[in-house]
DNA sequence: CAGTATTTTCGACAAATGTTATGTGAAATC
DNA sequence: GATTTCACATAACATTTGTCGAAAATACTG
């Protein structure tokens, strides 16, 4: 047996983790086309308004974002990804871009065949199922953040997506949760969570002199995560964090 | 050949418009059980929390709306549904509802065995692509939304509802599109764009008397309907209407 | 390391939206 | 037909959040 792409091996790990994939499906993604990419800090990875790309980017490090604009110029974030995340399933099927994504930081990324990712989301059930995971848990955060946006005052909010990055960086082992380099401006806060850039900044204040976070340039403790969560109204079920351990609800194949 | 049930034919056309079925797919969603079913008005189709049912709706007539809960009580409308949409896509490969689903008006629907709807998604490649581009553009007004209340002003959000759901129902074929029989009261409206339904009473009248909208009790009335999609910041884009007529690309079977 | 750009911070003030209260009319119930 | 309920309407006032302007702190560049 030929030594396995590290990469690809990512990859099969993180859809395994989503539904069984048997032998032919893990060999399946062990023949998948891609090239490595990355992506300086505010560079587009797709642009709203264009056709589909011709690669579907997996992150490898780094973070990403999607986000929307208004008419105004202001400018929505609608969420943030990170290591072990697709940027493009959420267009997998469609013909045009309703969004930009934008790399955040130094994002570095497999770029698979469409059409070949394409082709294993619908001959192969296993494969196939572990996507649909992942774009529904992608929807269900949209949901969240709709019900962030719309009813939660300035420190709910604020206190939210920090605990929203948190829990998502600890559960891909990408920190301890006990507090992160916090990889947004002020002004990229607020555009997540609905808000100017100067009340983000009063929020943060407000957040740390009742010691519910510590800063330090952009890094973000939390001594107590628990009481951030109630400030935050903070409940992970929207994470659907279990799916990745499900035991397999039929359907599998 | 016998006479093809009339409801299961409903799907198939939804589906067919999505992605192009064979007869072999045909037959497939011409095998499925169901039953039908009504909900009056307040009446709970999914509850927050719940593990997933044992059916899945597809709405034959009459409105529905999904919606989330704030610690404080307040409450996020997070979609609206109508006749051809289904209700649990959203949950369908997940463990437990992370939104609740509500009857908005008289709604029928056709409830569908979900174990054979997961079989049917991962097992026909054509249907499952129906499906995902169903899902995918759920996913899309959900982000349309976060922008919605996140960045825009109290008349643009009421405005942009208002043409969301005017296009959407003429595209389905329940309007003419000049205008329509709002189903939602105002506080409901208040709570799909993070409002209060003091202010959206204000909102409206404000649109009515800048000539955007004609009021008569619950019906609404757009003499120009590009003013009022000026005054939304709305473009269609995001709904992906141009998805129903889409030539295959790719990955089809 | 200096120099420059970007972020962060903060204060004063303005605007948008929320809150509370109350009235009216129409529909539903008895 | 009387009564209750619910949606709608509107006013006065409170609060949150946005805007503008500027200084300090930090990050980036050569």
């Amino acid at each position: 047996m030929p030594p396995k792409d590290p990469i690809l091996e990512k990859i099969v790990r993180k859809l395994a983790s989503r539904a069984s994939l048997d032998e032919a499906d893990r060999a399946a993604v062990f023949a998948l086309p891609y090239v490595r990419r990355s992506y300086e800090a505010p560079a587009y990875v797709l642009r709203e308004g264009e056709p589909p790309r011709k690669h579907c980017s997996f992150v490898l490090g780094g973070l990403a974002f999607r986000q929307k604009l208004a008419a105004t110029g202001a400018r929505q974030i609608v969420s943030i990804h990170m290591t072990g995340d697709f940027l493009d399933l959420q267009h997998l099927f469609l013909n045009r871009a309703d969004h930009s994504v934008q790399a955040l930081s130094l994002l570095e990324t497999a770029e698979i065949e469409r059409s070949a990712l394409q082709e294993l989301v619908l001959q192969r059930p296993a494969i196939g199922k572990a996507m649909w995971i992942d774009a529904l848990i992608d929807a269900s955060i949209f949901r969240e953040w709709i019900l962030n946006v719309g009813r939660r005052d300035a420190r709910a909010r604020v206190a939210h997506l920090l605990c929203e990055v948190s829990i998502r960086m600890e559960a891909a082992g990408l920190t301890d949760g006990s507090g992160y380099k916090l990889p947004l401006t002020q002004e990229q806060l607020g555009d997540a969570v609905g808000l100017t850039s100067v009340h983000v900044n009063r929020t943060l204040r407000a957040l740390a002199e009742q010691g519910l976070i510590r800063r330090d340039k952009r890094y973000v403790h939390f001594d107590d995560l628990k009481a951030l969560r109630a400030a935050a109204d903070f409940s992970a079920l929207y994470l659907h964090l279990d799916q990745s351990a499900t035991p397999d609800d039929s359907g599998g194949h």
